[in-house]
DNA sequence: TTGTATGCGTTATCAG
DNA sequence: CTGATAACGCATACAA
């Protein structure tokens, strides 16, 4: 490995001269500073990064947790992130799993941004004491070093279950995510206040979590229970789809007998047919502004808790009950309802 | 930053001391060895990264490249080598972008994976000629310090077309991928080789870019210029699934006028109706297979390249010509064909 | 068994 | 403008 001890050799000047005319100083001749610039790449000259970011204490790198690698939400996520923290001068690395926490105490990253189940808060909480900067998209946690950057859940299951009961929708499934996940939670509760001011909507509760598969079986209950047209609220669009699935290869017809919506409009959504109905929100802008936060967070600037707002998107899968009906006999006029 | 001076200081011992105790060496008494590890756990110590990186001059990270993160491709890719570098010792960290490229030069990463675009060969080879150690997934790379873990694309287009031919299509589209695309070359070469072997097969090519997008232009094309049944391969999934999305919205049916087939079956094309008929392969494997690789050129033991198998699998988007015509009549038995 | 001393490759503070 | 030199936090050969 070629250091700055070899360019200083070569060059017949001290490495500090080196450093210095490396790091574009003016304290060093324009003509020693190009002659140790030529050697350099000439050598092929690399810093080395650890006894950088030793020296430095800071390494200009931010860490992105994931529970694992597998979702759909990640992808534009990951660009907004990634799309600010290189223009500020940072690179992103993805990390998942729990080996991979050591990253934030042992300093390899600056700062964190947390979307991972296998992050405890209390974790969390006792590396902010130590002084290290985190965002989190997935929880609420108050301390000086951590800021929050969530999806406004609160508005999207209200508006997901409004619309069903607007569509006249009087039996209402909803299906939750798995127990510690703060997002359904925050759905969940959502929900319950709308139904609390809707004396004759009937719902009830399926526990599910967030992956297709529990959408399935979900689907099963409903399908030996039905009796009429009902509205299912499935907390992710993942199990929405596995719902709509299964339901495909029954008698009933979703956006018919099962209306069904989602939440997070992942790329799939658009893809089932009839088209979920579902809670979009913009997964670039959640990304860029978590890494926003952080970034100033690493400065030192005050920054305070933000919020992602979310909209409904249309599809086939929720129709009026009203205006449904006569419907049937002219045709099918599926999808664009909206 | 508490560092192992402070924990020397508190325990009245010599830095020396304590890292011996830190790191488990025997040579050190039981007694002073738990004392001090005592102290560490009080004080919250934790190693700094950087430091050990420096001294023992390797980080124990594996980093995976790619392009970018909006694929669909690469959950079970990443989930696979994960597992595998995690069982080893290692921490895969996932970059995405010319900027992070540095992190191999500069010794932040032991060894890279490979699926970047972005990384010229040029490139690669230079840094394999300074001694990392590389695992490219995506090009054909002769190096002592590179290992190939490729798909067997030949085979997955040969088995493609085959089928296609078979099905008794006659006239044949082939939307490709991007121009610099190592897959689609490689597909593409053994395009010629079938049809070169079917001279009564009449067949052109539309060029795409592995994009939805494309898949939507070449339907376009395809639709003005039809007349009767053809086959259509596309050289990704994605392009398929944007082919048959457009076709939706057409005269023209999927499985009976137009046959598609993909390559990747990502997720998605299970979704799509009906099913795609595409080429499958494990893409664990694929990200297990290239870890171990990776973790052996590290390790200085021999490797040879290594060739990710595929198979065909079924769907009702392609339909057997002779078999299908009298069943129109029937009835419509979508799906499940295989 | 423990301590001393050195160096990994940088940056940065001083003198000169 | 340039050069010694001292850290940064850790691992380890060698001495005691």
């Amino acid at each position: 490995m070629v250091s700055i001890k070899d360019i200083a050799k070569k060059a017949g000047v001290s490495i500090s001269t080196v450093s210095y005319a490396l790091n574009g100083s003016n304290k060093v001749t324009d003509e020693t500073s190009s002659k140790i610039l030529a050697i350099a790449k000439e050598l092929n000259y690399v810093p080395n990064a650890a006894a950088r970011t030793l020296k430095k204490r800071e390494s200009k790198i931010v860490g992105v947790f994931l529970t694992d690698f597998s979702g759909d939400v990640y992808g534009d996520l990951l660009t907004g992130m990634k799309a600010v923290c290189n223009t500020q001068g940072y690179d992103l690395i993805v990390c998942s799993g729990r080996q991979s926490h050591r990253m934030l105490p042992e300093r390899m990253i600056d700062g964190a941004i947390i979307l991972d189940q296998t992050f405890a808060s209390e974790e969390l909480l006792q590396y902010a004491d130590r002084g290290h900067k985190i965002v989190v998209l997935d929880r609420e946690l108050d301390h000086m070093n951590i800021n929050q950057v969530l999806l406004d859940n609160k508005a999207g299951a209200t508006l997901a279950m409004e619309h069903l009961i607007e569509q006249g929708l009087t039996k209402i499934y909803v299906v939750t995510g798995p127990e510690g996940s703060f997002d359904s939670v925050q759905r969940m509760k959502a929900v319950r206040q709308v139904t609390e001011r809707e004396p004759n909507v009937e719902w009830m509760v399926i526990t599910g979590d967030f992956e297709k598969s529990s959408g399935e079986m979900a689907a099963n209950q409903i399908i030996q229970e039905y009796t009429s047209p009902v509205g299912v609220f499935c907390l992710n669009d993942e199990m929405a789809i596995g719902l709509c699935n299964r339901l495909a290869s029954s008698e009933l017809q979703v956006g018919q007998d099962i209306h069904v919506i989602g939440f997070d409009n992942i790329e799939l959504s658009s893809y089932v047919s009839p088209r979920l109905v579902t809670v979009d929100y913009s997964k670039r802008k959640w990304g860029s502004l978590a890494a926003e936060q952080l970034i100033k967070l690493m400065a030192g600037e005050p920054v305070e808790h933000e919020r992602i707002y979310v909209k409904l998107v249309g599809g086939g899968s929720v129709r009026n009950q009203a205006e449904y009906t006569p419907v049937i006999t002219v045709g099918d006029n599926s999808a664009a309802y909206y």
